[in-house]
DNA sequence: AACTTTTACAACCGCATCATT
DNA sequence: AAATGATGCGGTTGTAAAAGT
């Protein structure tokens, strides 16, 4: 047996409200306050279904709804609620004071989550996605056999990926390579000692720590963020937290950024795949940011000098950090 | 200027859950 | 406990506006 429908939908009216209805519905719940949505509308005197009419007024009428674009604190709150809780709009939107779970779920799929698919984040996990693996894949391929590969090929992925997550791909690719071949990997350590080590003037301050709240971010809040700079058709890139101080912290990663140093993408070996002899470091990955002394919004990156504020938002600063399991013990690595 | 494509968001639909009888 | 109604929630669609050609 079937339910019977909330209501008698035949000559009910569908479709975009006109101001006289919301002024109708805004006048009855005002006036009686919500609910009863069954009976609402016949004695508004509307000729809507209940349900548009409760729909109505909870994502649109309401007093209390903040309107307008979001802020760079909600887009982060988003993103970080989205991790825990998945497509739990009303959970999410109910941390946002003003932001309805609709709206909320339409700005996931019009901004945050073409953001972060592009830098190569799946949305629905807040992982690498699978082709990012992949390529963790070739560039093993390319340490094990490095004869059968020019790594340098490997640098055309630059056009197409985010550096950052070409570097994060080649650390991932270490730690693997370390674990499941570590003979191979010691053939390359000197080399990899060195792309990983000759950076000390390079490398982020660590400053004592003067924040300790740690919330645990995942990928997408820091990768969701980093953003390539094509300037002068290279391949610059900057991590939006370049000003951020960093704290030493185990189990973390950090990224350091210098918006003002290319990538030595003319390199032809594998050493300059990674970057990082310039701006990642794999010492790094025992360090986790503090809390910005910048303000949100400081332009720590320069991407073409675009205003839009989408692009300001791929740049702004927050936590950058995402957890690595206990047993990989860094220091072993290195 | 006209047409097409893309984007953003309001609204709808169906199912799930809770409340009431 | 079961049936029914009311409401909430999340996925999807429709459409106006903007952007591109």
């Amino acid at each position: 047996m079937g339910r019977t429908p909330c209501c008698d939908k035949t000559g009910l009216k569908k479709g975009p409200w006109t101001p006289e209805e919301d002024l109708k519905l805004s006048n009855y719940v005002q006036i009686h306050g919500p609910g009863n949505w069954r009976t609402l509308p016949k004695k508004a005197g509307l000729e809507r279904c209940g349900k548009s009419c409760r729909l109505r007024w909870t994502n649109y009428l309401r007093p209390d709804i903040k309107r307008g674009r979001f802020s760079f604190e909600e887009e982060e709150t988003i993103i970080q609620l989205h991790s825990v809780l998945g497509n739990k709009w009303s959970a999410i939107a109910g941390r946002l004071p003003g932001r309805t779970d609709n709206e909320v779920k339409n700005y996931w799929n019009t901004h945050i989550r073409k953001r972060l698919l592009r830098n190569g984040i799946d949305p629905v996990t807040h992982a690498p996605r699978l082709d990012f693996l992949d390529l963790s894949s070739i560039l093993s391929s390319a340490l094990c056999n490095q004869s059968l590969v020019n790594a340098s090929n490997l640098l055309g992925a630059q056009a197409l990926l985010n550096p950052q997550l070409l570097r994060l791909g080649l650390a991932t690719t270490l730690l693997s390579l370390k674990q499941e071949n570590p003979e191979i990997f010691l053939q390359h350590l000197p080399q990899n000692q060195k792309l990983c080590n000759n950076s000390q003037e390079n490398q982020l301050q660590v400053q004592p720590s003067t924040c300790s709240t740690s919330a645990t971010v995942p990928c997408t809040s820091m990768l969701s963020q980093m953003e390539p700079i094509e300037a002068s058709g290279e391949g610059f890139f900057c991590c939006p937290n370049a000003q951020e101080t960093f704290v030493s912290q185990p189990n973390h990663v950090q990224f350091s950024a210098n918006p003002t140093v290319p990538l030595a993408s003319e390199n032809s070996n594998i050493r300059s795949v990674d970057g990082c002899s310039q701006n990642f470091s794999l010492d790094s990955l025992r360090s986790t940011p503090v809390s910005s002394p910048t303000p949100l919004n400081s332009s720590s990156t320069f991407i073409n000098g675009s205003s839009s504020l989408d692009d300001e938002r791929e740049s702004f600063s927050s936590l950058l950090k995402f957890e690595i399991p206990d047993g990989l013990d860094f220091s072993e690595f290195l």
